[in-house]
DNA sequence: CGGCGATATAGACAAATGTCAATATGTGGT
DNA sequence: ACCACATATTGACATTTGTCTATATCGCCG
């Protein structure tokens, strides 16, 4: 399974208590840990924030490796850890592979949290700049 | 410093674009990545998810084993991890530790994030209820 | 004050992770 | 068909991480 991605929360199966087990799904526990860890890295964070800012929405990985100032491998390597989260969807064009951020797996990870009251401040989201 | 924890998003600081650097500070992606690295565990997503869910609002670490089926110190080390990441706070209480989830790190950390339009898909505010 | 129960720390160890240099694969141009 | 360029994969390596057992520390209660 190596393209395994999407999927980052099951929504429902929310309350498996139990005696061995615990408030949620072991897969889904495994699904929304799978979306955080991917962003559980600082360069991977640089590198999906870098694409997200873009002009066009997206960015040729040609233009990554210079910014976070690694090796052309390990930025393949960071980006194809970001896609089998499903945080961004590759695309080859031509002889350059474009990357754009995709944002179900994150809102849906975040979702599965907050959903929890006790995991959401309640009033005006954060750090939200629309608030004044 | 080990108790470092809190200061998960600069808030400013948002656009150091440069040559070498990126769209976003050094230490800001490191603060990100220190949030959503505890979240990037299974077992940690369980606890986290286990005491949001508790009824009070707060669990005894004596009560936190049993669910992940981990040993003790295994279980107070994942703790740890979600304290210094400003997840859950610690209060000890007789003979007790007592966790309980503290919003502002995850919500801060995923608002930094969806602050970004690219990386949100509802129009305003992140995961913002009150848009209605 | 001595002991007991709860929690944290230390040490050990296998597994996973981040990184690079070297190489393979793929894609278009000549 | 070949070559040049862009990207991915491989193999190696040091570091980090998750887990355990054993031990230390903390906080009550007799």
């Amino acid at each position: 399974m190596t393209t395994a991605e999407a999927t980052p929360a099951p929504t429902a199966a929310c309350c498996t208590v139990g005696p061995g087990g615990g408030v949620v799904d072991d897969e889904a526990a495994h699904q929304l840990a799978k979306v955080f860890k991917a962003l559980g890295d600082p360069t991977r964070v640089k590198l999906l924030l870098l694409i997200a800012a873009s002009e066009s929405g997206e960015m040729c990985a040609c233009d990554l490796t210079e910014p976070v100032g690694l090796s052309q491998p390990t930025v393949s390597h960071h980006m194809k850890q970001l896609v089998e989260a499903g945080l961004v969807a590759r695309e080859q064009r031509g002889k350059w592979a474009y990357y754009r951020p995709t944002t179900a797996a994150l809102s849906a990870a975040t979702g599965f949290l907050t959903q929890d009251e006790r995991l959401s401040d309640s009033p005006a989201a954060t750090v939200n700049p629309h608030s004044i």
